[in-house]
DNA sequence: CTGCTACCTTGATTCACATCAAGGTGATTG
DNA sequence: CAATCACCTTGATGTGAATCAAGGTAGCAG
């Protein structure tokens, strides 16, 4: 609706992004759309979609408890989502990058489950959650779409609980990186050279970690010339042998 | 469709069931169903679901694997929900009680992304996927719904996540004993006393502990007087007890 | 009743990761 | 260009839960 874009901060932007954005020509489509839709139905679901949501680092994109109202998509950058627990400790409980969605635990109470923060600037699709619902019922590939989205999410959620249950510091560390890795690939980047948008800290908090042992395992596998890593840029040198340390599905 | 119920094996039923069941009467239609469906609609949701599964313990309702058609509704039982992971070892990913729904995670990639067994004889109903599909297109309180069951399943994977992550021994089993009686009371049963319906190893699985682990937890809090464990008999003598040891959102 | 099997408990030892502690690096700012 | 801050790394030590080991108990089959 509202016109983003062309304005003032172009000087920073960390990622060009088109003008004119919408659902037909973005770049992500194949990724965040359902591969069937007509394209008059992408239309109509082009006209119920918001882009007025520029957020700089650090900015919330919605907090725990606040009203649900909208599904949201990644165009830029990327988010964290966390919990905080009463004793005020934070659980991350997912990174989303361009392409992805995010904001469907919310829907379950009508109130966001967990907060959602840019960890770099990001633009933002915000997708009302009512206008979805009735274009859902109208076009069976819509709904069938979200629902498979909602059910991603169950099976990568319970992807990291096996993880968190069962693996050791490497195997997380490694399978984190290969997730990333694979997202890259699918947004037509390196799958093997990239920049982590997130801290340290968020890692080991995300993996069920400490700080310090997240780095140790970064020192072990440049080490072992698995993995180069400066700082937040990371050179992944053989993807087999970290497909190996994962020791996951393959 | 087929007609179960009254056959032969009515002497070792743990739970007798209605004969002739059918949502509208289910004693647990306020947990399963949507609170405001008409009865009308309840009468078409009735029509699509197949009540043909009755399983004894240890069978499977799915495997990893299968192709996915239903989802399916707990009417008596227990079952537990689990992934095996490529090195043979297990991950247990939920318990289902009656009036749960499970098998959302087989939506995503049309084929079931974890198998699910019973712990104990269990009555099931079936809801084939397409049909649910299409009466949601055409009842938005139940597209509603499922949307919401569906984002719950993500919460509660969220909370585990939180579980697995953050906390000790002590915290992880405190907080399963109090959301099976939590659960329990739901079902206008004790929320004091019941009978676990799994072994001391699915719950390790299930919250990354050993048996070994599981079994002293329950020693020691039996010990604090919180618990009276004996088996899988318990009773939970003291729930602000219990609930301060779980430190969770109280 | 006997033996078998599945499951649970308890103790001793070990180990992976947390915690504690210190120092390093790089970006930002007055 | 110091100073501050946020973030990362590395080392030394501690600890909660895993592992290893041994019995105990209940249900079931013969």
């Amino acid at each position: 609706m509202t016109n983003i874009a062309q304005s003032g901060d172009a000087a920073l932007k960390p990622c060009t992004h088109d003008y004119q954005v919408n659902c037909g020509n973005c770049r992500l489509n194949s990724i965040c759309l359902p591969l069937a839709l007509e394209s008059d139905d992408i239309q109509q679901l082009d006209d119920i979609i918001q882009r007025s949501k520029p957020l700089q680092k650090n900015q919330h994109l919605y907090r725990e408890g606040d009203e649900f109202q909208s599904v949201f998509a990644v165009r830029s950058g990327t988010l964290k989502a966390y919990k905080t627990t009463d004793d005020g400790r934070e659980q991350v409980t997912g990174f989303y990058f361009p392409g992805e969605i995010l904001g469907m635990d919310g829907i379950s109470n009508n109130a966001h489950a967990s907060s959602a923060k840019a960890l770099e600037t990001a633009a933002i699709c915000e997708i009302p959650f009512v206008s979805l619902e009735k274009l859902s019922a109208l076009m069976p590939n819509l709904q069938r779409h979200f629902f498979q989205l909602m059910s991603h999410e169950i099976t990568e959620d319970q992807q990291l609980i096996t993880l968190l249950s069962k693996n050791s510091a490497d195997e997380r560390v490694a399978a984190l990186m290969l997730s990333i890795s694979g997202r890259n690939a699918r947004r037509k980047l390196s799958a093997t050279q990239f920049r982590l948008p997130m801290s340290r800290v968020d890692i080991g908090n995300y993996l069920g970690l400490t700080v310090e042992t997240v780095s140790r395992v970064f020192s072990r596998m440049q080490k072992m010339e698995v993995l180069r890593v400066d700082n937040k840029e990371i050179e992944i040198l053989d993807p087999d042998g970290l497909r190996s340390i994962a020791n996951l599905g393959q």
